[in-house]
DNA sequence: TTGTAGGCGTTATCAC
DNA sequence: GTGATAACGCCTACAA
């Protein structure tokens, strides 16, 4: 093993009794403006197949100061929401030959710095960051010294960088109003990071609802901690061994419902008879739940290609294309997971 | 923007008035080895902290022929599955300080190819592979010129690199015998990619634990193209709409039960009164389906520990640690999605 | 205790 | 038409 049967210019051009400069000149499709006969040209091209020519990228990179390479660092690989927002980030990059690197900062902001150094220290070309979202400093930092980055889904509001994501407030008060249009007035809701704006978004739609339709907000009602299950589950169950008045919740990410749905188990209750359920985030397998969950979608696709064609502007005309925040509509997925008419709570 | 700040051993060596290794050495905890005095060695970590330096890695990886990089590719890191190996693999690496990046070779053997030479044309010191299983040479042919494979998931016959995976005979068959040891004899096999070892493993565990009880292999139970939802789909409704005999469906990957369980609600069929299902992969959600999934599970985290630490040695020692083919055990994980004693079809 | 010089593999500039 | 050379930023013998 390890031959290293790496096979470089130098190599090709000793075989050859040809320079370096025209092998590289040769390889690289440059033969017509430099006029190098097709003899020579032919010549290189097949040495270079038959030892196997790769460029050396890191060589490449360190002379031309750019990569075609994109990274994309997201809090949770492992929560589909994520998953299928780098897939199509992927799918635009193809388009574009360019590649991209993902990594995965475990929720956790140190390993969100860690990620960036090791992007921003091999030269890629720009940064698409789904950041954990407690902090922000490190990020405007790395933007400053050279790399362009854009933010996604999780806005940083001190943070003056380009921003694509999902109108939660909007998409939290549209929610809320379903239910109480449903009947609902004891509404809990099963909240994420509770210092992250998108957070607060969703908690300040979800209480503006509640008031337009004169419903007094119980502080008691907004449980939870993070965006994962785990996080999810304990709120719920401390929710309902203390509130057995609340006929509904919406909660604010997958992972927190599905968390939420177990709690809701082991309390016996039943989907939407004895409890409502509304989440945030769509994802296929709800439908196939008994009762398939009502949630409210974001488009995914438009959120990863908005992000990758501002980061390719960043990096082509090497401009801020303004601090640009986009924020996407979002639509309400209405399943059977919401009880069609309240009458009092399930006590 | 891109103010190009980056600084670098020479812009510190001139501020310092001091040569490039000096300040090098100095940076890299090198002081005593080369006695470079007290006073210097703080000026020159004083000043790197000033202008911020970070090595770049790409220089770094260019002279040292090593990037401390490790890099992971799997078909779809939509797939809760992979995105759960992948995590566990980051986690390994993690105490070890090495750097993973990820690529998603969206189930196509072409960006499977792209993905490999984009990490191999970067240096990195080792691959992981989930390969997406219908072609292989690529593979051996990356690995003979120069950097450590190690496969996972799915094997590949022709192929004489290290392996760790499921063992999916086993497990394949220990499911299908709790089928029929709960009364169930006409089990339809829903399958993914054909060709695949993976599959013609599961596939043969099924069938052999279907002779062993003396039941007739029927090969129109056995459909099923890929591993993805949609062929699940399809296959589960050409499967419902032909045979009204059979009374279980097993299901040969996560995304293939999601599949098959919107046929059956589809044809308005009851999990698991009219109909039982069982799947590989296990999952989080299924716990919270209605009924429960019973599931075969993958030791996820085991895969991922073992590969890496397979991975470290090769890359460390330079060594082929024989062509280890590891194949872990599953564990049947019993929910309620298996009718507990079958007597008739559902027709 | 510090400095010099060569090279990792490329590409761009200038020369012939 | 082709070649020599410098430079990208870093590390490491070998000098001093």
């Amino acid at each position: 093993m390890k031959k290293n049967t790496d096979s470089t210019l130098t190599q090709i051009s000793k075989h050859l009794n040809l320079s370096i400069s025209t092998v590289s000149r040769a390889i690289n499709g440059q033969s017509k403006k430099y006029r190098i006969s097709e003899k020579t040209t032919k010549l290189i091209i097949e040495a270079a197949k038959k030892f196997k020519y790769e460029p050396n990228e890191l060589a490449r990179s360190l002379r031309l100061k750019k990569s075609n390479t994109i990274g994309v660092i997201v809090p949770d690989i492992t929560n589909p929401f994520f998953a299928v927002i780098v897939r199509w980030i992927e799918n635009a990059a193809r388009l574009n030959d360019k590649t991209i690197f993902i990594s995965d900062s475990n929720n956790d902001t140190e390993f969100e710095k860690i990620a960036i150094k090791a992007f921003s220290s091999r030269k890629i070309d720009g940064l698409i960051v789904a950041p954990v979202g407690d902090e922000s400093f490190h990020l405007s930092e790395t933007n400053q010294l050279d790399i362009p980055i854009v933010i996604i889904d999780r806005h940083l509001d001190k943070l003056n960088l380009p921003f694509v994501g999902s109108n939660n407030y909007e998409g939290s008060k549209e929610a809320t109003n379903y239910l109480i249009g449903k009947g609902h007035q004891k509404i809990a809701f099963n909240q994420g990071l509770q210092k992250s704006k998108l957070n607060l978004d969703r908690v300040r739609g979800y209480c503006d609802a509640l008031k337009e339709n004169r419903i007094t907000i119980n502080h008691n009602l907004i449980v939870g901690e993070n965006f994962n299950e785990q996080s999810g589950y304990e709120a719920a169950k401390f929710l309902l061994s203390k509130n057995t008045c609340i006929t509904a919740i919406f909660t604010a990410s997958n992972q927190i419902a599905l968390g939420t749905i177990k709690a809701i188990k082991e309390k016996k209750l039943h989907i939407p008879n004895d409890i409502s359920l509304l989440s945030f985030d769509n994802q296929s397998y709800w439908d196939y739940f008994s009762p398939p969950i009502t949630t409210v979608e974001q488009q995914t696709k438009k959120i990863a290609d908005k992000a990758y064609n501002l980061l390719s502007e960043m990096i082509n005309h090497n401009k801020i294309v303004g601090t640009s925040k986009i924020q996407l509509s979002t639509k309400l997925i209405i399943r059977k997971s919401v009880k069609d008419k309240v009458r009092k709570a399930w006590t």
